[in-house]
DNA sequence: TCCTTAGGTTCTAAAAAGGAACTTACGAGC
DNA sequence: GCTCGTAAGTTCCTTTTTAGAACCTAAGGA
């Protein structure tokens, strides 16, 4: 199976990742909220190449997570912003921020990297909660349901 | 920048991102939240080349995310399960899906995947809540905190 | 006129991914 | 003891993507 083809299947995980799931997309991202805006200043932070960086630019815009807006007139400039469906994405960079403080720091060489919540102000770590009932949401706890997709025929139903 | 170097960076996005971030990393453990654990159901389930799956479930391996466990003796066969550290990315996977659903289906064409929490029984969205004081987390509210690496030498301070 | 800045595009070489066939080690059936 | 089937890979070859560096364009300023 060729990659794009991802983007039509029904499982949600696999669209979000036909758009987010390469090297450097999520990377771009993680930026965009650091307040990264322009070309240059992407490219200079990321190190990517400049090649790919107009590639994935492109196609955040046309996916409609990022949005260009002119911010000079003469020559015409335009820098890249954030969309709603992109200020969206943050609860993904916040996870795999988590995750990478917890996880991937076994020899502690790196110091973690700490979130001050500015309403509260506390160091906060980041719990995902059921909107029901507040608890906090556990993968053994979860059925998905999938209802009108039962009725599709099964060469349709792809993975999930 | 070659993309393995990211691994060595001190942002926990980007070391996350160098397991996680390329295309059918994240699909794979997807895929094992969902119970798959054998060579073949992954193949087969993602269509992915078995060249490709073989190099990833290794490279998982490697970095702690699963593990092989040996469910038969003659000849001998392994499985491959989730760890504690891939346990851990149950976050990822559920951001993940309720942002396709809710970004990535505005013709309707896609039946929303929804799941339930088993111990309320209801549908529910996740939300992510402050350790501290318990209200939901935005991005603007976010203040990053590095303290030990606001005295590293800038050259290795990399993006953040 | 020449230099600088921002935002790209073009070129070539190297690396990664796709696809199909082949391998290995066993057990079962005939 | 021959053939088939299964699980888990590996090999080989082709096609796509990436990496890295150089080049292009349009305007403003010294």
């Amino acid at each position: 199976m060729k990659w794009h083809e991802l983007g039509d299947m029904s499982c949600p995980v696999a669209r979000s990742l036909a758009i987010l799931g390469d090297r450097w997309t999520l990377l771009i991202i993680r930026n965009a909220f650091m307040r990264t805006r322009r070309f240059e200043d992407f490219q200079k932070q990321l190190g990517i190449t400049r090649h790919l960086l107009s590639d994935r630019l492109n196609r955040l815009v046309d996916k409609n997570v990022l949005k260009k807006v002119m911010y000079q007139d003469s020559p015409k400039r335009y820098e890249y912003r954030l969309t709603e469906a992109g200020l969206a994405l943050y609860p993904v960079i916040l996870v795999l921020t988590q995750w990478g403080n917890t996880w991937l720091n076994e020899k502690g060489e790196h110091p973690p990297l700490e979130l001050v919540h500015e309403p509260c102000g506390h160091k906060t770590d980041s719990q995902l909660r059921c909107s029901e009932c507040g608890e906090a949401l556990h993968a053994k706890d979860m059925i998905p349901v999938m209802d009108e997709a039962a009725q599709l025929p099964s060469s349709r139903r792809d993975i999930l």
